[in-house]
RNA sequence: CGGGGUGUAGCGCAGUUGGUAGCGCGCUACGUUCGGGACGUAGAGGUCGCCCGUUCGAAUCGGGUCACCCCGACCA
């Protein structure tokens, strides 16, 4: 019997803990802070990479992979760049062990001290700056726009399963342009890109927006993001996109001569999106019995379970199924049919929802004598008794069901859990009794964000894109106001 | 780095006034089962995080140390 799972009453690791362990998709490793991703979770990681990358492709862009290790000296060189990495780098200092001439056991070779020291990238802006220098005379040469798949290490003070690694894969996009113009528009459509992605494929609404000065990336002039929220009530950061300006081109002297033959400065843009996606997913759409996956990023789209008590119903079961299997791959759909002998129908049907397999089909015997299957959807957990006879495009209409409804389930959510306040007493009665994202106004000023934050523990999430327009006075100062900005409590 | 908590079988946990370790799940074998995580019988599995101390005797008491989790500051 499993145990009893909780899931959006309480805090994030319960939902870890409970949901995504059990659910085989990550456990703790003997590294602190960094994450082991099982086989089945990085399947989904691999769906995800798959559908993002055809999507950075489609927008004109290439992939090409930059070092791990960045030369200390690259950091000092953009001021606030440095300002928001430099406390939280993993630093290699030497390139060699030995034994330990006292006693068992290896030591780091004091001999072996590098020269400059090497900093494991937190992001790699610095050194995919340093590189574009050599390959940038002209304006045409620009743009160029890159993305790298990779690994990066932030040594944060306290990290959470999924959402704060020390060590996490992601993509960064890195362009470089002619025009602030150009740039700042490649900076919106990577956010729409990511809003996409977000909404049709982990069918999770976001927020567009951009962030305020607190809140923006270190060197960048404006940071565009996709703000998600969590069935806690908590909101998620899950996607920014940075209109970098010519900071990073100024700290390693990229310029270009432009057609009218001056010198200019190159403008630059970063995006990124990370593993903490993952996270989101899984906070997004879980339930008490497990995980809840969009058809679209499933790695078992559809399973098959046989019920059976002797090998001649099995084998006839079988038949059925490949051939199913078969029809499915035709139209697009890998279906699973699992007809492993050592487990029995119900531990298997528990084990599928536990993964978030959307659709479940099971044959038995009663199905065998009515050319039936049973479809079981993982979304609503209700079952039907379909006819074997035209089951592949019906499957294929319930997938799509299926991907649309996660998605108005969780916008339901969302605008159930979206409020306008227009006091700070009820700003504050609302984030402790409620939670979700709160519509307030705002002075525009640090000050106020800031001890807003300190008394709420809330932060501004974004300034939506598009934003209405609206006469009011900020909750905090009184101060006048023209627009409502976006609140939460965030991980 | 501050505050709190937990380290005992693969996982989740119990362990009384100190007396030499147990439960559930899982695992192995056999049988009956198989349409919602089956049941019976018989088994296997632990230097009680690590070190030092107190004691005839420590999972239990004291000191130290390490790791992990939660709450803060920091952040994708």
């Amino acid at each position: 019997m499993a145990k009893e799972l909780t899931s959006r009453s309480e805090n994030y690791s319960q939902w870890y803990n409970d949901l995504v362990i059990k659910a085989d998709m990550a456990e703790n490793s003997a590294v602190r802070g960094c994450m082991v991703i099982k086989p089945y979770g990085y399947a989904i990681w691999e769906k995800m990479q798959s559908v993002l990358d055809r999507m950075f492709k489609d927008t004109g862009h290439v992939n090409a992979y930059f070092p791990l290790f960045i030369p200390k000296s690259f950091f000092s060189k953009e001021a606030s760049h440095v300002e928001g990495f430099a406390k939280e780098c993993a630093v290699v200092t030497h390139y060699r062990l030995m034994t330990d001439p006292e006693g068992k056991g290896v030591v780091v070779d004091p001999e072996a001290r590098l020269e400059e020291e090497l900093i494991v990238r937190p992001t790699s802006e610095t050194i995919i700056w340093n590189t574009y220098k050599n390959w940038i005379q002209s304006y045409r040469d620009l743009p160029i726009k890159c993305n790298q798949w990779a690994n990066v290490v932030r040594w944060e003070m306290r990290t959470r399963l999924f959402l704060r690694t020390a060590e996490f894969l992601w993509q960064e996009g890195h362009t470089a342009h002619e025009s602030a113009r150009e740039a700042i528009e490649e900076t919106e459509t990577m956010l729409k890109v990511y809003a996409d992605f977000a909404e049709n494929y982990m069918a999770m609404p976001v927020v567009q927006g951009v962030k305020t000065a607190n809140e923006r990336f270190a060197g960048a002039l404006e940071t565009y993001t996709i703000e998600a929220l969590m069935q806690d009530g908590k909101a998620l950061q899950s996607g920014t996109s940075h209109f970098l300006g010519q900071n990073f081109a100024k700290a390693f002297d990229v310029t270009f001569t432009n057609n009218e033959g001056k010198l200019d400065y190159v403008w630059a843009t970063s995006w990124g999106v990370s593993t903490r996606l993952m996270g989101a997913l899984i906070m997004a759409h879980s339930d008490d019995n497990g995980l809840v996956l969009p058809p679209k990023l499933a790695p078992i789209p559809v399973v098959i379970v046989p019920i059976y008590k002797t090998k001649e119903e099995l084998d006839k079961i079988s038949v059925i199924a490949k051939d199913l299997v078969a029809k499915f791959k035709s139209m697009g759909i890998e279906a699973k049919y699992d007809d492993n002998d050592k487990k029995k129908p119900g531990w298997k049907f528990a084990e599928y929802e536990l993964k978030g397999v959307p659709v479940r089909l099971a044959i038995g015997p009663r199905d065998l004598e009515n050319n039936n299957a049973e479809v079981a959807r993982r979304d609503t957990l209700t079952k039907e008794t379909v006819s074997l006879d035209g089951i592949d495009q019906y499957v294929v209409n319930l997938l799509n069901d299926i991907q649309k409804n996660i998605f108005s389930k969780a916008l339901k959510f969302r605008e159930e859990s979206t409020t306008r306040v227009d006091s700070f007493d009820e700003f504050k009665k609302v984030l402790d009794e409620k939670g979700g994202f709160i519509l307030a106004h705002w002075d525009g000023t640090s000050e106020t964000e800031e001890q807003i934050k300190a008394e709420t523990k809330a932060t501004i999430r974004c300034i939506p894109l598009n934003n209405e327009q609206e006469d009011g006075k900020c909750i905090f100062s009184g101060k006048p106001s023209k627009q409502r900005v976006l609140f939460a409590r965030a991980y």
